[in-house]
DNA sequence: CAGCGATGTCAACCTATGTTGGCAAACAAG
DNA sequence: CTTGTTTGCCAACATAGGTTGACATCGCTG
């Protein structure tokens, strides 16, 4: 029989199982390889542009030119696919590497270039509003890589949390603005434009005193 | 056979097809009023809380306590229902009847009651995510109702659309981060941490010369 | 009471979709 | 070449959900 795959391990998008003992950490690739990405490519789109429920394993399969079983096969089920298609790393700076006058237009900057990178974040985003495991994503990666940052930025460890929170707020905000509902002046406007009205909010947001 | 009903005016919430020539604007109250806003009671929680897609018919149905037909026979299928649903008014006040320098305070404010006193913000968000019906009625309330309000506060008319949509991302994204996403520390905050945090951002977007 | 429209229920249809199992072709090992 | 494994496709199943049409019931009107 076959591997049951990717079932339980939906966190990597590419499981190292090490059927032959040769090096201790290389993946052992696949000749099925393309496929996985294939398929999480177009998983990648679909979900960005359609959401959890409109985004069919049908569909998905028919852009990557397979068939939808293959999916099932790869990926145990549609929450599986999901997961691993959600693997963000958002890559934030060091805050002790960047003028700390100059936090909050980096930070602005930085989320920019990452939502215009690919769509894994609109994925993320429009699926997170629907679906409860896309939520507990969002809230993770707040927790674990937005939080932290702002704990080594903002004056009292404390608030770290209040202060992340209400960067979230601006920073998702304007995605969600400019990248899903398309607000037509949202899109308009230019990434320097952006970046001068936000990033001062989000330093404020970062390193003023309680208003 | 009985009324093709709503179908075709899904915009009012109560229409008034007058059977009768009676009284030139009573709406000619019907037996079935009860059941109707039943109806779209139910459909403004389900969509709230699981968006177009899994909010289903049947469901909503249950939760009104009658049969799904009835569904269709008043709002003539789910898109009409959910059309009814989202007739939002955002009662916005008059920026010349507040002290300018209190505006962004006052639109926080107002805005955390609206998203507070009933779910259809919620749910039109939920819904705008995934939905491209959804997300024109969000573009067209900010055109309509926010731009407007915008445009007779800040300094230069030219640039009105450009700062509203910069307050609509902050708005929106609290409102993502506190009621869709519920990202902790967003949900933990104060109604007055909220206004003195986000009162200035908005304040600035609204009246600051350009960064 | 008879007739009729409005209101409501029930059962069924039809499509879309996640998911499964069997089978064929490609490939690697012996 | 033979055998076992991997990769792929196809057909089918089961279910959920929007939608429809037939029928029962109620309340009003003549």
């Amino acid at each position: 029989m076959c591997w049951p795959t990717v079932v339980g391990m939906p966190l990597k998008n590419h499981p190292a199982p090490a059927s032959a003992p040769a090096a201790a950490d290389a993946p052992a690739p696949r000749r099925s390889d393309a496929t996985r990405t294939a398929i999480l490519a177009a998983a990648r789109e679909r979900f960005a542009a359609d959401g959890y429920e409109r985004a069919t394993i049908r569909a998905i399969a028919k852009d990557a030119r397979i068939d939808p079983s293959m999916v099932m096969r790869y990926y145990g089920s549609k929450e599986g696919l999901f997961a691993a298609v959600l693997d963000v790393d958002l890559r934030l700076p060091d805050p002790a590497a960047v003028d700390p006058h100059d936090v909050g237009r980096v930070l602005v900057s930085h989320f920019l270039d990452l939502w215009e990178e690919n769509e894994v974040l609109t994925a993320m985003l429009r699926v997170g509003v629907t679906n409860q495991t896309g939520a507990e994503r969002m809230q993770g990666i707040f927790r674990d890589q937005l939080s932290p940052v702002v704990q080594r930025t903002c004056p009292d460890p404390e608030q770290a949390p209040t202060r992340a929170a209400l960067c979230a707020s601006q920073l998702l905000g304007l995605a969600l603005a400019r990248y899903v509902l398309r607000i037509e002046p949202a899109v308009a406007l230019h990434r320097q434009e952006i970046v001068a009205w936000l990033g001062p909010t989000v330093q404020r947001y970062l390193t003023a005193p309680n208003p």
